[in-house]
RNA sequence: UGAGUCGGCCGGGCGGUCGCGUCGGCCGUGCAACCCCGGGCCGCAGGUCGGACCGGGAAGUGCCGGUCGCCGAGGAACGUCCGGGCUCCGCAGGGCAGGGUGGUGGCCAACAGCCACCCGGGGCGACCCGCGGGACAGUGCCACAGAGAACAGACCGCCCGCGUACCACCGGCUCCGGCCGGCAGGCGCGGGUAAGGGUGAAACGGUGGUGUGAGAGACCACCAGCGGGCCAGGUGACUGGUCCGGCUCGGUAAACCCCACCCGGAGCAAGACCAGACAGCGUGCGUUCGAGGGCGGCCCGCCCGAGCACGCGGGUAGGUCGCUGGAGGCGUCUGGCAACAGCCGCCCGAGAUGGAUGACCGUCCUCGACAGAACCCGGCGUACAGGCCGACUCAUCCG
């Protein structure tokens, strides 16, 4: 997956969206991707600071990924992006899936 | 027992914890308007008046938050190929064009659907397959192969006539090298012939005979096919019988076309309501000589009608309804061969709108395919791991 993260400060929780487009599969397949995704974000998103505009994007390895290895290239992604907090300026993080 | 045909049904199950969506119950020092009481202020029409504001109080309403409970994708939700309902276009007119359908009868709201039957083809059979009107209204096309493919066609073969003594054959003579004579088998030219061969998806009926130089529906008998009359059966497509005729007339209409019947347009981002924002300017045409619209292409007719078109600039993109109980499903009975219709009884538990089903655990089995609602139904088509049930056919064995 890719993490797009956009730090702002307006006073509104960290709001998340996501990504999957037709590479990934049928419509089932799609929808249980976002799925998964979203159950990972809410677990994630208290770590997020206030503000933040956060992008998922699933690859389409993401669809045949089991969900403790999305669960991990979640958290750790989501560590490196918001590591390198700072400016206002998007960035990206990830990975093969 | 084996092989097969048709129809129907299911499409992982059970339990727990957390999370999401609709609906409902309860709770709240929560918010808002409505309501009641009190208070001063403002307005002029001077009242049992109106308006905003402040403080307090309450049953109900809407929103928000918390908590509890019920329910929460499919047989194809799919492709969006047909048909309808519903909504708007004021009414929904005529003709042409365009599109669709195509054996007959019925069912249905309607259909390109379904049922029954007819015809043609396949199978021993159950049964299956058929875009099944018209090719004497006209036009076009029929590749390759083949001599010839639509007013057919002589390649081989067969037959006739004429020519020819080079070759073959026959006879005679010979010094064995040949020579002489005959003959039209070969050969050449002209013609006849569609019976045979070969090509093809298809070669202008089949079999037998008469006939002929060889042949030929040229003629005859029977059969097939075409057209017509009559009789019988059927609502009808059509079937059966009989008689007559000329003797044979190819295929393709999912090629143009002809015939019969049907079809107004757009689509839930339809459409209706509420709240809110904004700013207009320029050009052209037009207002009893009619712009533009109803109307997707054209013409006619009818109606509405004072704005319309283009360019530049500006604003908004929130909420509610439509929104799911309907040509609905199941069962008994009645009518019908059936599709289906009717009476009665019972049942019905997605409704999102940046768009709800996910995560974890336990357990069982035959380890799980294709696949996600978006206004709603009826169909068709397509995809699909595996499983269940029923009816029927054929073969074999036993009684």
């Amino acid at each position: 997956m890719v993490v797009h993260l956009k730090t702002t400060d307006a006073d509104h929780p960290a709001r998340v969206g996501f990504v999957v487009s037709k590479a990934v599969g049928n419509a089932v397949v799609r929808n249980r991707t976002k799925r998964r995704l979203r159950a990972l974000m809410t677990r994630h998103v208290d770590a997020v600071p206030s503000g933040a505009l956060l992008v998922v994007r699933a690859r389409p390895a993401a669809a045949r990924a089991q969900f403790d290895e999305l669960a991990t290239e979640a958290s750790a992604l989501l560590t490196k992006v918001t590591r390198r907090r700072g400016g206002d300026r998007p960035r990206a993080a990830g990975d093969g899936r």
